[in-house]
DNA sequence: TTTACAAATGCACTTGTGTGCAATCCTAAT
DNA sequence: ATTAGGATTGCACACAAGTGCATTTGTAAA
C-alpha cells in the first residue's frame, strides 16, 4: 500500500517544488554573490532545512574544479608517515579541499595502478608521499590539468612539484656529530628499501667518513623498521669489533638498533655506543631511548603543499629544500669518552 | 598564433569524435556486458589510449552509487589508529571504493561539521573512528540513503552499525592477571578523554576489584598519551605506597608509566610492579617494554566494514563485539612475588 | 500616472556519464 | 532473393548542479 520509496539524497529539484521557486532560486541561494530576494532565500532554506538538502560536490565538480587532492601513500603505520598524513588531511582541510586516500604498495606496478585513480577521480592534484611514480603516468595527470607533488621522491620529474628534505646536511652533520663524540669506528644502517632519501643520507656520510679517514661499515638487514634495525645490531656485535659510532637513516632502525645493543650486547649509550637517527618521530623522545635526531619540518611542508594547490599558477613548478632540525638528546656524547 | 589549450580532462566526447563513433559506443565500450562490435571497441580504445581517456567516476557517482566512503577520524598519529586507518584504506580500496578521510578533532562541533562532508560527497557510508557524532546528524546521513558504521563508539544509535571491542572483557582480564601475580595494590591508568570505551575497561577493573576485596585508584592526567602515563607514575610513586599493579587503559599510557617508573623510581618490572595495557601497539612489543596486553582484531573489524557495505541489504543493522586478544609479555609475573 | 532602471526570476544550456528504446546493420536460413 | 532474427548503434533522456540571457517584477523618480 504504501510507497517504498527507498531513500536517496535529496535534489535540488525537490528543495525548489517544495519552496514554488525554480530550481535556479535553489542553486543561487547557496552559490555566493548571486542575485536572490530575501524572501525567496528564506523560503528555500526552509525547505531546504526541512528536507535535509545538502548541495552535491560531485556534481558541482563537473563543471569546474573538483577541490579533491590525492594522496598517495604506503606504510601509513609508520609514525612518520602518520604524521604527514595528519598534518596534510588537515591542512588540506582547512583549505576546503576534500582528500582522498590511496594506500599503496611501494612496487611500481602498484604505484602505477594507483596513479590512475586520481584520474578517475578528477581530482585537481596529486600528493605522492611514497613509491617512485612512473614518468609516463605523472605526464598524464600533468597534461589531464593536475597538479602533481612529490615529497621526498627523488624522481625529479617534468613539471612536479618536488619537495624534499635535504638529506645530504643529514648525513654529513651525522657524521661531525660522531666525530665530535671521538668516535673511533663508524657504521650507517639503512634498509634493502633504497630509495634516494635513504641512499643519499649513507652516501654523503660514507664519502665524508672516507675523506677524514675514519672507517665506516654500510648494514642492512630488511625493510625500514624496528626489526631490521634490532637485526642489523645482531649482526654487527655478533662479531667482534663493532662500531662505536652510529647513523641510522631512519629512527625506527635507530630504535631497534638500540634495543638490541643494550639488552643483547650490554652496551651503555651513549657511552660505549653513539647512535644518531633521522625523522624525530615521537617514540625517539621516549625516556627509553632519548635518541639524538634530525626532524623533517613536516609542517612546513604541509603548509607549503597547500599553498601550491591553492595558488597554481602563482609560482610555476618548483623543487624546495628543507632543513632538517638536529634534536639534540642523549644518545650521543657531547665530547670524546676517557 | 598557437592555441594555448588550457590542459583539462579528455572527455568520452572527445575520444567518440576522434575514433568516429558516437559517444554511446564510448560508454559501452567501458561497460562490462554491454553490446559493442569487435572492430568499434578497437577503435575505441585506440582513441582512448592516444588521448589518455580515463572514466569519470564522479560524473558516473551522479547516477548510480558513488563508492565514495567517508573515514571520520582524529588522532591519526596514535599508533592504533594509524593502523585502523592503513587496515581500512587497504580492503576499502581492494574492494573498489574511494576512502576519502576526514581528519576531525574530537569535539561534537568538529565531528559535526565533519560529518556534513559524506553528506556533499555523496558518500555511500560513513565510518566513524573517533568522536562523538550527534544523533540526528547521523540520521540525516541515515536518512539520505547512506550506511553509518561506528567504530568503538558508545552510541548505540538506531539504524548504524556499531563494532567495538569487549571492553568489559579486558578490564576484566587485567585484573585477574594482576591478582594472579600477587599484586595487593592496584591502580588504573586512564585519560581525561572520558570515552565510554576507556571508562568500561576503568569501571569494570574497578568493580571486580571492589568484589574481590582489593584496593583500586583511579588516575588520570591528560589526554590519551605517553606524556599523560609518565605524569601518572610521577604523581602515583611521588607518595609514599605507590601500586604494585596498574591497568592501563591504553598502550601509550602503558608505556610512559613503564618508562617514568623505571627511569624516575627505579621500580624493576614485573618484580616491585606489574603493568597491562591495551591495543597492542606495535612499541608494546618492542625490547624495552615487552608490555602485556590487549590486541584488537583489527583486520577482522576492517574485513567486516567491507562486507556490511558490500551487501548492504544483506543482514540488516548489528552490533558486533570483538574479544581483545590477550598477549602475554615480560610486564606481568607469571606468580606472586617472594 | 507614466517612465526608467535595477533587482529578481526562470528558461535553457553546460559539465560527463549510463542506458532505454528504436532504428539500423549483418548474417544465416528458407 | 527474401526474410527473420539477433547483434550494433545512435538518439535522447536522466543524474545534479552553475550560469548567461531574456523576461518579469519592483521601486523610485519625473
Amino acid at each position: 500500500m504504501s510507497d517504498p520509496k527507498p531513500p536517496s539524497f535529496v535534489s535540488a529539484q525537490m528543495v525548489a517544488e517544495r519552496a514554488g521557486v525554480s530550481r535556479s532560486a535553489v542553486s543561487r541561494t547557496f552559490t555566493d554573490g548571486a542575485s536572490v530576494s530575501e524572501a525567496t532565500r528564506a523560503k528555500v532554506l526552509e525547505a531546504a532545512g526541512a528536507l535535509g538538502y545538502h548541495v552535491n560536490h560531485l556534481a558541482r565538480g563537473l563543471r569546474e574544479r573538483s577541490n579533491i587532492v590525492c594522496l598517495v601513500v604506503s606504510d601509513i603505520v609508520t609514525p612518520i608517515r602518520a604524521r604527514m598524513v595528519d598534518e596534510l588531511t588537515r591542512k588540506l582541510q582547512a583549505a576546503g579541499k576534500i582528500t582522498m586516500v590511496i594506500n599503496t604498495e611501494s612496487t611500481i606496478e602498484s604505484v602505477s595502478l594507483a596513479l590512475r585513480q586520481p584520474l578517475h577521480d578528477r581530482a585537481d592534484a596529486t600528493v605522492v608521499l611514497s613509491g617512485a611514480p612512473p614518468a609516463s603516468l605523472v605526464e598524464t595527470c600533468l597534461a589531464n590539468g593536475q597538479q602533481v607533488v612529490l615529497i621526498n621522491r627523488d624522481d625529479q620529474l617534468m613539471g612536479s612539484h618536488n619537495l624534499g628534505v635535504d638529506n645530504a646536511m643529514a648525513g654529513r652533520e651525522a657524521f661531525f656529530l660522531l666525530r665530535r663524540a671521538g668516535c673511533k669506528r663508524l657504521g650507517v644502517i639503512t634498509s634493502t628499501a633504497r630509495t634516494a632519501s635513504l641512499r643519499e643520507r649513507t652516501d654523503v656520510f660514507l664519502d665524508i667518513a672516507a675523506a677524514e679517514g675514519i672507517p665506516a661499515s654500510v648494514t642492512e638487514t630488511g625493510p625500514t623498521s624496528y626489526a631490521s634495525g634490532f637485526e642489523a645490531a645482531r649482526q654487527l656485535f655478533g662479531r667482534s669489533n663493532g662500531p662505536d659510532g652510529v647513523f641510522c637513516v631512519t629512527d625506527l632502525l635507530a630504535l631497534g638498533f638500540m634495543d638490541a645493543a643494550r639488552h643483547e650486547f650490554g652496551l651503555r649509550i651513549p657511552e660505549d655506543l653513539c647512535i644518531v637517527g633521522f625523522d624525530d618521530i615521537e617514540q625517539a623522545s621516549w625516556d627509553s631511548y632519548k635518541l639524538t635526531t634530525f626532524a623533517q619540518p613536516l609542517a612546513d611542508m604541509a603548509e607549503h603543499v597547500v599553498h601550491l594547490l591553492l595558488h597554481p599558477e602563482a609560482a610555476g613548478i618548483e623543487r624546495r629544500l628543507y632543513a632538517p632540525a638536529p634534536r639534540w638528546r642523549r644518545s650521543v656524547r657531547p665530547g670524546p669518552s676517557a
